[in-house]
DNA sequence: CTCGTATATTGACTTTAGTCAATTTTTGGA
DNA sequence: TCCAAAAATTGACTAAAGTCAATATACGAG
């Protein structure tokens, strides 16, 4: 059983491990805005960031049309953003794991672009974009270092499209979350996965009951298991051949 | 007939209006880069890009796999970029009209993501992105259009997200791309649509038949017409209306 | 202008997904 | 632990999209 998310233990680490500044003791800083800093100009940054804040599930950071004036970057847990399609029905944009930034399409007209809520009891970090701005004339690397994870960002969202697009959705959606909790050092194989099945067929573009069949499909031919909300991959090999059909 | 790249007319232009920076005459330059700067952060910032070159239909600008140095600016004309999906088959990432970027999935690993070519005479500007990394610590202002472009290209990104993930795909996509002709100065009921229904369909991710029956359908219904590549809006109300179902 | 190639259309059929309604299971709070 | 509400599953049916193959149309090079 993943223990995915154990906020006790790492507010407790954040207590002992004192000589490490906040974002160095942060298992997904590699991921953030921190990778590839000095201390100095490390330090700097930590005084814009607020320490990790815990919310409930279901708590929103941000709503559409608030004005944008800080990025939320998930600490632990898990959020969704989502907007509102043609018919004003809530549509799911995106899963976010630790380390993502969250809010970055509210910069270009100083307006949130999607609502963001906690799936599960989550963490985040807040830095209010102004100071970012100010603080980044002087390092550069830093500005620098927030164009790479939008250029990132960007790249996963086109990726995301073609995903979309294909016939095999569900199995190109485990594979790709799949990889993103490997990169965060968690199991690749079996992982807790909070997302209710509405939320992936909204995400997916597909009808509930559609989602709820291909599922039952994939799991009577073994290829994953999906029991209490922990996802496990029975075989990888069948799933990648599904994921190219 | 709308005439929507008349090269021989701009390059004309070009040399009589000689007082303008190059930036300052261009048509699409408030969507662009130099929004918002003085003259001479403007001088400056053209000094990094190249003058327009016209390239011919089919011309390839970078490709997947290439070396990142450069961004790349939709002059006149239009581009598709293109990835590989998971059978290896050439995917629609999007279609680029003047004033776009493209290229910006690249900076994260200095690596260009995907493959971007003309889909008729067209014409670009290149900008070296190491100067302007260079200049942009000498004026911020640059570095914040950037980020706003990246932010306003990740916003329209997940909005095409939902729009392809809805049932009535290709009203939405003829909506979103009118609306785009519109903020260019162009007229958004007709408009030149160089794209082949085979490259339309793949960015929807539907089969080539299905949207040639689509496409019979809404002309059937005179909601459009598509002609020799001309696209026109006969009713938008009915438009719209579809595009909600 | 003509021909060959690429692109688009059409028909017949199969497969897949959507819809609606009912039922079962899960979940979170008292 | 129990219960109400939310979420997921199931069945029967309808609607839509995919596939394959054949034909028609458009386009560009010469």
């Amino acid at each position: 059983m993943p223990s995915y998310q154990n906020h006790k233990l790492e507010q407790f680490q954040n207590k002992v491990v004192g000589k490490l500044s906040r974002c160095e003791k942060c298992a997904v800083s590699s991921l953030c805005l921190p990778t590839g800093l000095s201390r100095s100009e490390l330090i700097d940054l930590e005084s814009m960031i607020s320490a990790s804040q815990i919310v409930d599930k279901n708590s929103q950071l941000f709503s559409i049309g608030e004005k944008f004036n800080a990025l939320y970057i998930v600490h632990s847990g898990m959020f969704k953003t989502t907007s509102l399609d043609e018919n004003g029905k809530e549509r799911i944009l995106n899963f976010h794991l630790p380390g993502e930034i969250m809010g970055l399409d509210g910069i270009y007209d100083e307006t949130f672009q999607s609502t963001a809520s906690a799936l599960t009891m989550s963490s985040y970090c807040k830095i209010s974009f102004n100071n970012f701005l100010e603080i980044s004339e002087d390092y550069p690397v830093l500005q620098a270092n927030l164009l790479k994870v939008m250029s990132r960002e960007l790249y996963s969202s086109k990726k995301n499209h073609i995903d979309i697009g294909s016939k095999s959705k569900l199995a190109l959606f485990i594979k790709t979350i799949s990889q993103r909790f490997k990169i965060r050092g968690y199991s690749e194989d079996e992982f807790f996965l909070q997302i209710s099945q509405r939320d992936i067929a909204s995400y997916l573009g597909m009808a509930e009951e559609t989602l709820s069949r291909i599922f039952k499909k994939l799991q009577k031919m073994e290829v994953v298991s999906f029991k209490k909300h922990i996802l496990t991959i029975l075989d990888r090999d069948l799933l990648n051949e599904l994921a190219e059909s």
